[in-house]
DNA sequence: AAAAAAATCGAACGCTCGCTCGTTTTTTTA
DNA sequence: TAAAAAAACGAGCGAGCGTTCGATTTTTTT
């Protein structure tokens, strides 16, 4: 269900997937670490000293019990809406436990956002590396971010829906982090365009449009979920639909769909 | 800054528009009428019997002022976070004349969801009948939701935003519009396919990724602002994005940019 | 197994919330 | 312009909020 990309050891490849231009939804959950309690320990390990627990195995399970319950419960009426008395329910520990992992229940939104914002990037940029062509690095980028949404699907709407109740310093490094992820499909779209593969045109129209797709996956899961659409088929249709766009000759390529 | 689509005057074509099929922002802001009073006064007419005011152009203007201020507290702070002060103070209104124009605050989220949906549909019906032809009927269906939410972009935010605390009923009909806006455009695509005009698709996956970008752009406008990207031309590349996709031929169609 | 340390508990506190209602001001009526 | 009706006012109410902290339980150490 989590994922995590340390700053303090490095990811590590736990397989070696098979190409890397061209991986699945199961290459991606075994390229990085998605145990669920992954992020949570990365949650522990930043705020080691405002959190009050020293057992780090006891911490981490708290942690995602409190974050599990945060999520179930912001997602129907909002992190503001939740009172500290729900949260206390729904993750089966006291107030005063509570109050052990976390200063205020401000401090808490801003732990989930942030550790939601570090691993986004982390993720993404990794996976631009990946891949040398425009076409490949476009694909790679799309299909990570899909997948990425899809193991912390809780994480990617929380943070989406909650972005607001954030300071103005959080809001920038929220602007920012969404500048860098379109500049990095702004420059695939340029490569690409200079070398000839891609037709010319408003990139940044064209990776707002990419964004807004990835976005809708997360968003509005419960559709998808119903018509029983799974994130390889829809990465697939996603890729399909900007390459007919963006593709200078419009013969078929391979591994379209 | 509001449309209104009265139940209890059928809409006034102010103008002769150029053409059925190919309106522009322009176009499509004469042939509604887009008084920044006349969704209040909808509200107004709809909600007599609960509102404690009998004086219609007083209370249209008064509920002009709370939903500008609903909108600009919640865009910023979430509608459950805004507190009956701050509205009172934006509105410049004391609590006591809040609450003759709504029962609570619940209340007051519920007149707003419900004319929101109200005009959504109404509009977007009457813009699929105009056109005959699948890709005109496309290109109509996309070009009046994106001008539509440009008008009415706080009633779009906001519905969206807050639609996590309508209650099991109303969701429920959220859902069945969601639902229908996507049968219109799949409909479409199917009627297309039946022509031989589009390629044959998964259109349910190209509906939906049809309005996720509308609903990028009243969902992100400030970047699309920052970017000065006009209506037009959003609605213009959106609609050269969905036709190198659907179009079943390849060659260059009038009209996409 | 006793002592020390860590973790959890939940009643209680001060504050702010949604909302009411007797009063005052503004508008309409005659 | 005086009386009546409509609209607006805002201090005050009880409920429920986030948060605290001394007491209690659980775990670790010796």
């Amino acid at each position: 269900m989590f994922i995590v990309f340390s700053k303090h050891k490095p990811p590590i490849y736990k397989k070696e997937i098979k190409s890397v231009e061209d991986f699945d939804f199961a290459d991606f959950k075994k390229r990085f670490d998605t145990s669920k309690y992954s992020l949570c320990r990365e949650v522990f390990q930043t705020n080691q000293e405002s959190i009050k627990i020293k057992n780090e195995k006891r911490a981490v399970e708290n942690l995602y019990k409190i974050f599990n319950a945060v999520f179930s419960i912001s997602s129907k009426k909002g992190f503001q809406a939740m009172t500290m008395r729900d949260l206390s329910k729904e993750a089966n520990l006291s107030m005063g436990a509570l109050y052990a992992y976390f200063k205020n229940k401000e401090d808490l939104l801003h732990i989930i956002q942030n550790q939601g914002r570090v691993m986004v990037k982390n993720v993404l940029d990794s996976f631009e590396a990946t891949a040398v062509e425009p076409l490949q690095k476009l694909r790679s980028v799309i299909k990570a971010h899909i997948f990425l949404s899809e193991v912390a699907r809780p994480w990617f709407f929380f943070t989406f829906m909650e972005a607001r109740n954030l300071s103005e310093n959080e809001l920038k490094e929220v602007r920012e982090i969404e500048a860098h992820t379109e500049k990095v499909i702004v420059d695939i779209l340029e490569l690409g365009e200079s070398k000839g593969v891609f037709k010319k045109r408003n990139h940044f129209l064209t990776a707002s449009i990419i964004k807004s797709m990835q976005q809708d996956w997360y968003l509005k899961r419960w559709k998808y979920k119903s018509r029983q659409i799974n994130p390889d088929e829809f990465a697939d249709y996603v890729t399909g639909f900007v390459e007919s766009f963006v593709l200078a000759e419009p013969k078929k390529i391979k591994g379209v769909h």
